[in-house]
DNA sequence: CCGGCAACCTACCCGGACGTAGGATTGCAG
DNA sequence: CTGCAATCCTACGTCCGGGTAGGTTGCCGG
């Protein structure tokens, strides 16, 4: 209802593609309020202006439309950290870069980050697939960079990678419950202290 | 099925108080391996050797016999963490200590950590309030430490308690898929290292 | 102008799982 | 031995929600 500019005469026809954005979005709006469980399709349908054999002849099931979102939601994540983390060649501007586009994921008034970070269906296989896999793909592109200046192995080095993308998933959703009494930027730049220390120069102190 | 060491005759009457333990014990294991949604009263039941009315006469309903079983094991989440903090006076051995304890809660055999980690009912208001509620609970004991010998606000302090909260919580839950690739203590002290360069000596360097 | 295709709707089916009514059985007290 | 209370079971009600059958309306090319 806020978000998702979706506007025109509602109650007439539409061309297939128009009317599929329309759904996805409406189902975006949803799944992330309500979660997969307490998610209807008839509240999806309706809240498209139209009835539910419309939906099920854009989608065949509950399930694949729900991974038609995730999978958007989560490979938008990819490419937001893989684009922060190639933005610059140096990696003290890299960290704060990582964490400023983290957090604006995050902090995006779609909410679709919830889908991926807090998604009530990761017991079905498929979303489990997807989910571990976004975050294994994060948490693989920053220990690279691990991996190239402090001495670590392989594992060690992804444990690191995982670590951080850990830190940076529970801390912003934590900053987002407390309504910004940190202001964002500030949130940001902490964490990227704490990364940062805790990454560099590695091999040098204990 | 491996965990819950519950033998006795198994198919005979039982005192109240002990038919309530094994219900429990069953529940947990269920609710453990399918989640919540894909859990059937029937098979907690059926797996206790017992049928539906009796679990009925037990527990008022499904939610709150996973209320029971999450309340049970955050309780215990917050009571290891708030030991391992306080057992020691110096901060260079409370970190590590503390790593230590939490990898041993989810490294328990009875994987207990995934109704708090991974719950699917966190759409539910009284789930959503205990998962939160045990994460801040750790995230401000450990805050306490931070305020005390970095010179944040509160705010901060709490934000960085909570960064090392998900940084230990998805380290860990991922070193569990990698099938102990890392040793145990080997990925605590690792985990340990980065959060310990990571806030100490703050005030001083950048 | 008109046939046909495609978008759409009303109304329904049905399976699965929570929760319960009512009765049978066991064992302890007196 | 006997009654009563507590434990337990079979069988069912019921509701919710995903998914579908079949008919209707409107747009567009010929």
């Amino acid at each position: 209802m806020t978000a998702s500019p979706q506007a025109r005469p509602a109650s007439t026809r539409m061309p297939r593609p128009a009317r599929r954005l329309q759904l996805l979005g409406a189902a975006r709006d949803v799944f992330v309020a309500q979660g997969y469980h307490a998610a209807a399709m008839d509240e999806i349908a309706e809240r498209t202006g139209v009835s539910k054999p419309v939906l099920y002849q854009h989608f065949p099931g509950k399930l694949e439309l729900y991974l038609a979102l995730l999978d958007e939601s989560a490979n938008e994540l990819v490419k937001i950290m893989s684009e922060a983390l190639s933005s610059t060649s140096d990696n003290r501007q890299r960290v704060p870069a990582t964490f400023k586009a983290f957090y604006d994921y995050v902090a995006d008034a779609r909410e679709a980050f919830r889908l991926v970070f807090e998604s009530d269906l990761s017991n079905e296989p498929a979303v489990r697939a997807r989910v571990e896999h976004a975050m294994y793909e994060c948490a693989d592109m920053v220990s690279q960079f691990i991996r190239e200046d402090a001495g670590v192995s392989n594992e060690e080095a992804h444990l690191l990678g995982m670590a951080l993308v850990g830190m940076a998933q529970v801390s912003a959703r934590y900053w987002l419950t407390t309504n910004q009494a940190i202001p964002k930027d500030a949130a940001e730049q902490l964490m990227a202290r704490l990364a940062w220390r805790g990454i560099s120069d590695w091999p040098l102190t204990s």
